[in-house]
RNA sequence: GCGGGGGUACCAGAGCCUGGUCAAAUGGGUAGGACUUAAGAUCCUAUAGCUUAGUGCUUUCGAGAGUUCGAAUCUCUCCCCCCGCACCA
């Protein structure tokens, strides 16, 4: 027999689908718990990440099933998107058809992974009963003045021929096409995710105490909140003032010019009608024409103009120029900076540049700086000097200090920035959601009531690949105004699509529900998601965008919860010689064919095993090869086996069999803490241990231990190969399903601890020692294995065959065994601290051989007598310093 | 620059939190053996160096120092690598 994976795995499929294994209903009796992965796009084909991801998920599930939790584990499609839209532009068809043709196919390859999703429960984003709830809930936010319409420079692909928000602009480039981002002025919708800045930014550690630390990094870094003072210089000869915001107060008497961003509409307002005007107006227009990202890339330049006017610095009274430069962006703080070159390497360069005076106002303890010589700003910690009241001062403690004094003096008040902008959702194209609004010349805009709802995707549309599709249809764009029923036009940008995935773990819980997006309740019963699998390329996007939504849901009396994911886990990518796997590469693994050659077991087993689920997991044919050969060892030994209909009773048990089930009920804690830990691969490694020890007992076993011991194998096994699991489980007599089954627990009765602390070395002894006998033959008086202490708390171990030691220990086996049997004895001793803490005495050490004695015999099937060593037959034992007591076995 | 994570035997990769049972799991590779007509599969053994009849000894977990009876594990310093963010005032 040899194992059929294809068999065994399209039986359990079958026998899983059919009897709704996997479905789940709300009990609040049980305890829930909810496995979320970030669900896939629809491309048509799974990928090796999908296949990792989910393989990852799966075994969370199962496992937290079987220790008996009420486990939601859903799966559906992230349908709408560009690569829906330019498949069908490029084959002239329809989206909608393209995308329900690739759900249907992935559906068919997840099934074939032997996932245990409630399959009952799947949503795809592109149905209207979905997006449905996308509308409804822009109109709400709309109510609330949480979505607004506004223009505003945003960036532009010109490839996907759309806009992006900031965080899918990737160094200058778009995150799904790599093309170079444009700039440009457009009107467009946005969520307002800045009103929640402080707390998206403060539940990172009051709430998300188990995501990992670096996307927790991550989301702080991009919402970069810094605390400061808005500063207010009156501008000299004009009644304007000009705001500048600053974290470091603590410089305020070291600012020698102030810079804005050339975009700064005070710019123009105050060069006009001076000599300056005209070289200001056309650096203005040299530096925004330059791409935003050019601009700011790394060790540009800095250039700058004086603009020929000053601000007053109220803490000095002096007059501070006014420069223009390209490093100060508009659309951080204020766009406009003070400069402060002896305390910032960017102001230091740009007044090196030009020419600007500096003053020290932080020396470090103990010397002074001399701004002539210094050839680099000074940053670190020091002392005030030149700061009027505050010399002495220590800058940092300073800061708070002066930003009250400021604030007293009406100078300027103290606040809090943020980099991160309002999430612009608007999208040039069709395949996304309708953004639910209708143009009135009367009315403005207004939202379409909830009655008319969903706003559907029109289908008289052309795919040619210029602009927004939805223009062209011909009975989408014109309507009625829903309030003054007068004409009116609709919007026709959609949704940007990380709305979509902004709530689908919500609609999971309740998917069918036409009335509301989702049952208050049943959001209640199963969120928060418990762990979410996901890739790190979300750290930030959907991470954010998802928690933005949760809040601002929240807030609008859908459900009450605060953070959408206690537990996050990013999986590592899968890499294939040394690069993403991705299809320009050409360095692709169809899981497919892997599915197809080995198994769904055997390619999930391997993405759990051959790297941490966080690393990155490199695709190694030997290795899923490996894996495979380990599957069918199990195979084998299960199939070898003959189960025990009886209940069998643990009884009359050697030290062979004590052994099996110490090693295995200590697996069984093993596994378990290691899948708590996520360390899958360790969790198999142990299991591999446990199967090479079955292998060997099961030449010469116990029926009853046997059968312990494959019972409690199958079920661990089963989080990560349930195909083979259950096979086992049916091999074994149970006529329930195995992922049902509960999860084992260690019996203490058998961790018996002289077994657990000598594992490693018993196992080979064990078998080791008997097989010394074997060889040795018949005759037990004439095997002698003799072990003796020598000085301090070494041991002798001989072993040799009647009177001719000789013929013996040229026996190479035999020494390989006495080798083995020696390894084991300070193990066996249990003594190796307390001979490690004092030098025993002889006494002693034979009271530590005489404890031991009884186990030995039982390890070792041999009789045992003492005896002392110069009784012994060999010579070498007795010249060999050996007055002392040793054992002999017999 | 700021932030996050690392450096373990031929390779990958556990162990570090909770110091001793660690020459250090597991898998791969390599070598030898059993089985086989053969191949494959399977199984066994070895895999830092030296040495023994048996034990043992020396050197090792990026480098150095420290704490300790004892350090891969704890502390400090240094070196190196990877990954995010980055002219954010």
């Amino acid at each position: 027999m040899t194992y059929n994976h294809k068999k065994i795995e399209q039986k359990f499929q079958k026998v899983w689908a059919d009897k709704k294994v996997f479905k789940v209903s709300e009990d609040a009796k049980k305890k829930k718990y909810y496995v979320l992965e970030m669900f896939p796009y629809p491309s048509g084909k799974l990928h090796m990440g999908h296949v990792r991801n989910y393989s990852i998920g799966d075994s969370v599930a199962r496992f937290k099933r079987m220790q008996g939790f009420n486990v939601l584990y859903p799966m559906g499609y992230d349908a709408l998107g560009m690569p829906a839209e330019n498949a069908a532009i490029k084959n002239k068809t329809n989206p909608d058809k393209w995308t329900k043709q690739s759900m249907k196919q992935m559906t068919e390859q997840l099934k074939q992974l032997g996932l245990s999703y409630d399959w009952d429960r799947t949503v795809a984003t592109c149905d209207p009963a979905y997006y449905k709830w996308n509308q409804y809930v822009f109109t709400k936010l709309f109510d609330k003045g949480l979505v607004e319409k506004r223009p505003a420079p945003v960036n532009w692909c010109p490839k996907c021929k759309t806009v992006l928000a900031n965080e899918q602009v990737e160094s200058g480039k778009c995150w799904r096409c790599k093309a170079e981002v444009e700039i440009k002025n457009l009107a467009q919708w946005f969520f307002k995710i800045t009103n929640y800045a402080e707390e998206l930014l403060s539940d990172i550690d009051d709430k998300l105490t188990e995501w990992p630390e670096r996307v927790k990094t991550m989301q702080k870094n991009w919402i970069g909140k810094s605390k400061g003072v808005n500063l207010k210089f009156p501008i000299v000869d004009s009644d304007k003032v000009l705001e500048m915001f600053t974290t470091r107060v603590d410089t305020l008497w070291g600012v020698t010019f102030v810079v804005l961003a050339p975009e700064n509409p005070l710019v123009e307002e105050l060069v006009k009608g001076t000599k300056y005007e005209k070289d200001v107006k056309e650096f203005v227009k040299k530096v925004v024409l330059q791409d935003k990202f050019e601009r700011t890339a790394e060790n540009k330049e800095k250039e700058g103009l004086f603009i020929g006017r000053y601000a007053k610095n109220p803490a000095t009274n002096e007059d501070i120029p006014i420069y223009i430069g390209n490093f100060v962006l508009m659309e951080y703080g204020t766009g406009a900076i003070i400069a402060v070159p002896t305390h910032d390497q960017r102001d230091f360069e740009f007044a090196k540049k030009y020419k600007i005076p500096m003053r020290v106002v932080i020396s470090p303890e103990g010397h002074e700086l001399n701004p002539d010589k210094m050839i680099r700003a000074y940053m670190d910690e020091g002392v005030l000097c030149n700061s009027g009241e505050f010399n002495g001062w220590n800058n940092k403690e300073a800061i708070p200090a002066i930003g009250e004094w400021l604030e007293k003096k009406g100078w300027g008040e103290r606040t809090t920035q943020y980099k991160l902008r309002d999430w612009l959702i608007s999208r040039q194209r069709y395949w996304g959601t309708p953004i639910p609004i209708i143009y009135c010349e009367k009315c403005g805009a207004v939202p379409v009531p909830e009655k008319d709802l969903p706003v559907k995707l029109p289908t008289d549309v052309k795919f040619e690949g210029k602009g927004n599709p939805i223009l062209s249809s011909k009975t989408f764009v014109n309507t009625k105004c829903p309030k003054c029923k007068g004409k009116a036009e609709r919007e026709t940008d959609t949704m940007d699509t990380f709305v979509d995935s902004s709530w689908y773990w919500f609609r999971y819980c309740d998917p069918n529900n036409i009335k509301k997006p989702y049952d208050k309740s049943s959001v209640k019963y199963w969120n928060p998601v418990d762990q979410y699998i996901g890739g790190i390329e979300h750290a930030i996007l959907h991470l954010l965008y998802a928690r933005f939504y949760t809040k601002a849901t929240r807030d609008l009396g859908l459900h009450t919860i605060d953070e959408p994911f206690k537990r996050l886990l990013c999986q590592g990518m899968v890499i294939k010689d040394g690069a993403k796997m991705s299809k320009s590469l050409g360095n692709t693994v169809d899981p497919k064919e892997i599915i197809n050659k080995y198994g769904a077991d055997t390619a999930r087993m391997f993405m759990l095993f051959t790297a941490l689920p966080e690393k990155e997991l490199e695709w190694n044919e030997q290795g899923v090869d490996a894996v495979y050969r380990f599957l069918k060892r199990m195979y084998m030994l299960v199939e070898d086996y003959k189960p025990q209909a009886t209940s069998h009773k643990l009884q009359a048990l050697k030290s062979r069999d004590k052994y099996i089930l110490a090693k295995t009920h200590s697996t069984i804690g093993k596994v378990t803490g290691f899948i708590k830990k996520f360390q899958l691969n360790v969790a198999i490694s142990t299991l591999m241990e446990l199967v090479t020890e079955l292998n060997k007992y099961s030449k010469d076993s116990k029926p009853e231990v046997m059968q312990e011991g494959l019972e409690k194998l199958a079920l661990l096994l089963s989080p990560f190969a349930p195909h083979l699991a259950e096979y086992f489980w049916e091999k074994l007599g149970k006529k329930d399903f195995v992922s049902l089954a509960k999860w084992p627990e260690p019996a203490k009765k058998y961790l018996d601890e002289s077994f657990e602390r000598g594992e490693t070395l018993a196992r080979k002894t064990v078998t080791d020692m008997r097989q010394v006998r074997e060889l040795i033959g018949e005759e037990k008086n004439k095997t002698e294995i003799f072990i003796a202490p020598e000085w301090k708390h070494e041991v002798y171990v001989g072993v040799r065959a009647g009177k001719q030691i000789k013929d013996f220990m040229q026996d190479e086996k035999l020494r390989k065994y006495g080798k083995d049997i020696a390894k084991y004895v300070p193990t066996l001793m249990k003594r190796k601290e307390q001979l490690k803490e004092t030098i025993m005495s002889q006494k002693e050490e034979l009271k530590v051989f005489e404890e031991s004695k009884q186990w030995m015999e039982e390890v070792s099937g041999c009789s045992i007598t003492f005896s002392k060593a110069e009784d012994s037959n060999d010579p070498k034992a007795k010249s060999a310093d050996v007055e002392k007591p040793g054992i002999l076995f017999y």
